[in-house]
DNA sequence: TCTGGGGTCCTAGGACCC
DNA sequence: TCTGGGGTCCTAGGACCC
């Protein structure tokens, strides 16, 4: 979907259209009460010059999405709030709205669905589609299907989408950069060399800045100059199984399936505190938090129907080095309290002479609660509290208290 | 007053088991 | 006085993606 986030507000107030304005933020909102809760006003006729600007924005928030004008500026997605502010002061900016997000995100992948029923979900706003099978689906190379979906999707939603059509997953995700916005490109093994190896490496979907920078400092920029390595170079920088994957995909090559259904491996819920907080000092606040990010996990845990037998923390120093502690139970929870005891037991094992910048609360190990029902005839059962606290017993005294009883006297 | 939140996958060492 | 070869599970960290 393009400029997804954005072009959802541009659907509320389209007055806006045409300017930049930029999405995002963190805990410190903007002053949003005089665009939201207040229903007798029309959003539609609210005055441009009402709306907040992002040079009187405060907090630590990045951007999610930005408009094309507001791009123009140098303004992009995973940009901190403030830096953006230098470059277009006068940009507008907006909360993300998470249910209308959603609402559109379901709304755009069941009209994919209606058409071509091998979707792979990727996210709030994009997806993979294989439709090999689709009635008329190779006409003209997959243009003709492309463009079908990109007018459902229209009807049904008033957005624009872009379209890579390629032999497989790995070209059709850089195909759909090509013609941003409400583009289609269509790529195939012959455009090898005149459309793919001309781009830099970090167009490679799985080749982020790590990979990239180390490439770089082999001297290697492009697609085309990774392809002319062979593998054994690339396995010795590089490890076995990422060198054999680079040397795969600079070649266009990918045999990944279109993956249509899967099951969540974790959840999580962390949060970034408005100033950074310190372990003793905002002991208060910061237990606070804790619970409340607890309780939130878990009920995220009953609404999706799942519970986990692995309990985590996340925590982020004001250095921005991140912890993480995570402790596997006997049995499934998804019980608030459950979750805040072993976090708290986890929270006992890291370090806590610096201040803190975040804190995040996770499960994994997840198991359907279908699968949890009471009797043990399957081997899998749902562990009682009283076997949950044992197991919890059995591993106090954690091995390393560099701020020693600190996280006793905390939590 | 730089730098969100929610995910997946991989690696690597150690415990433990057969 | 030298010491297998699987396998699984647990934990911590890190790269990467949307």
């Amino acid at each position: 979907m393009d400029a997804f986030f954005a072009s959802i507000e541009l659907l509320r107030y389209p007055q806006l259209k045409g300017l930049p304005v930029v999405i995002g933020g963190g805990r410190r909102k903007v002053d949003d009460a005089l665009l939201g809760g207040q229903p007798q006003r029309d959003p539609r006729f609210i005055p441009v010059a009402d709306f907040p600007l992002l040079k009187d924005y405060v907090g630590r928030g990045v951007i999610t999405t930005a408009t094309y004008a507001a791009r123009r500026f140098g303004v992009g997605s995973a940009m901190g709030m403030m830096k953006a502010a230098k470059l277009c002061p006068q940009a507008i900016v907006l909360p993300v709205d998470f249910d209308e997000v959603r609402k559109y995100s379901r709304l755009f992948k069941s009209t994919i669905l209606e058409i071509a029923p091998l979707m792979e979900d990727r996210g709030v706003d994009e997806v993979y589609i294989d439709f090999t099978d689709v009635p008329g689906g190779q006409r003209e190379g997959g243009r003709v299907l492309a463009r079908l979906i990109q007018k459902a999707i229209t009807e049904a939603t008033g957005l624009t989408c872009s379209v890579g059509v390629a032999p497989n997953k790995l070209l059709a995700k850089m195909a759909s950069e090509f013609n941003k916005p409400n583009g289609i490109s269509i790529v195939d093994e012959d455009d090898l060399q005149s459309k793919i190896w001309p781009l830099k490496c970090r167009k490679i979907n799985g080749i982020g800045p790590k990979a990239d920078e180390k490439l770089a400092a082999l001297g290697i920029q492009t697609i085309g100059e990774l392809a002319a390595l062979t593998p054994e170079f690339l396995i010795q920088h590089f490890g076995k199984s990422t060198g054999a994957w680079m040397h795969e995909v600079a070649r266009g090559r990918d045999d990944r399936p279109v993956v249509i259904s899967s099951e969540p491996v974790s959840m999580s819920r962390e949060t970034t505190f408005e100033r950074d907080l310190h372990a003793v000092r905002d002991k208060t606040a910061l237990g606070a938090l804790f619970t409340e990010l607890c309780g939130r996990l878990a009920d995220d845990l009953a609404r999706k129907g799942y519970a986990a037998k692995t309990i985590g923390i996340k925590l982020r120093y004001d250095d921005f080095k991140i912890a993480t502690r995570d402790q596997s139970l006997v049995g499934y929870t998804l019980d608030a309290k459950n979750i805040r005891q072993v976090a708290g037991q986890c929270l006992k094992r890291v370090p806590l002479v610096k201040k803190l910048r975040l804190l995040g609360v996770r499960a994994a190990t997840l198991e359907r609660l279908d699968n949890l029902t009471k009797s043990a005839e399957d081997g899998i059962f749902q562990v009682s509290n009283e076997a949950l606290d044992q197991s919890i017993r059995a591993r106090e005294a954690p091995e390393i208290i560099a701020n020693e009883g600190l996280g006793d006297q905390l939590f």
